[in-house]
DNA sequence: ACGATGATTATTGATATCAATATATCTCGG
DNA sequence: CCGAGATATATTGATATCAATAATCATCGT
């Protein structure tokens, strides 16, 4: 018998990885219409829900790494949908905002968003997609 | 209330790419001895369990794209861990096979994998790491 | 105030990932 | 056999991701 057979089967990493490229897939067509991918929403969602996010605390949202985040933000600052804005006590930190234009990006690919996310509630109505995300959470 | 606090916790996009990210690490850092990361154990392991994969079926059981995995075996190839041969009868399709110095390696990666495994495991405790498994399957 | 140590962000170099497109090859009808 | 459409893989250009390192700035002890 083939060692590696099992794996396939048991890897969490390679399951998680699959399943995120494919919901990945499904969220960032149903955004194509906004210009945005489902990372691009993530971030955005975020600093729409609070603002003054300094860079690291939101890379540890994310589960990004602190240089990946750095390297996110540049497309979505060319484009003018945030800005960084130099702490003023702490000349080290940078905070993250949504400018007007991002605002507005961010409302009009919400919908889209709301699409994607059913068509993936779908794919876990067998699996009790609460039981999932907590799952998850515990992984992140 | 904002409209976007929801999201964080709710999208299943970002749970899974959160998730896949930190679970990622956790056996790219595992596997660094050997010398490759996750994706790349993946995909040895693969060619280990079954022999004679087309590019297509292959990028289909890991979730991948065609044109991502063309992208990734090139690394592979450089080090002589794989090799691709042209198919005898349709001259379109190429097999991929480990070399004998991939076999060696990715026995030396295997008892790595496995502490990872064992790790990712844990975290999923009290999740049921096979209905958790079985969920990632549906979305993938 | 100085210097050591720590904290925050950026840069570099590598691989990963996709969509869109290109290239080579096959198949099948005529 | 020829050409049209289909299939298998590769390339291109953009973003994503990490580890390692660099560059700034802060803090604390002396």
């Amino acid at each position: 018998m083939n060692e590696y057979r099992e794996i396939g089967s048991v890897c969490i990493a390679l399951h998680l990885r699959r399943a995120a490229r494919h919901v990945g897939r499904i969220y960032d067509e149903a955004l194509r219409p906004a210009g945005i991918n489902n990372g691009q929403f993530s971030l955005m969602a975020m600093l729409a829900a609070k603002d003054d996010w300094t860079m690291q605390e939101l890379a540890d949202s994310l589960g990004l790494d602190q240089s990946s985040l750095s390297a996110a933000v540049k497309p979505l600052m060319r484009r003018d949908l945030i800005v960084q804005e130099a702490g003023t006590d702490d000349a080290r930190v940078r905070r993250l905002r949504l400018t007007p234009a991002g605002r507005r990006l961010l409302d009009r690919a919400r919908p889209l968003w709301r699409t994607a996310q059913r068509r993936a509630e779908e794919l876990l109505e067998d699996h009790q997609p609460d039981a999932v995300r907590s799952a998850l959470r515990a992984l992140g």
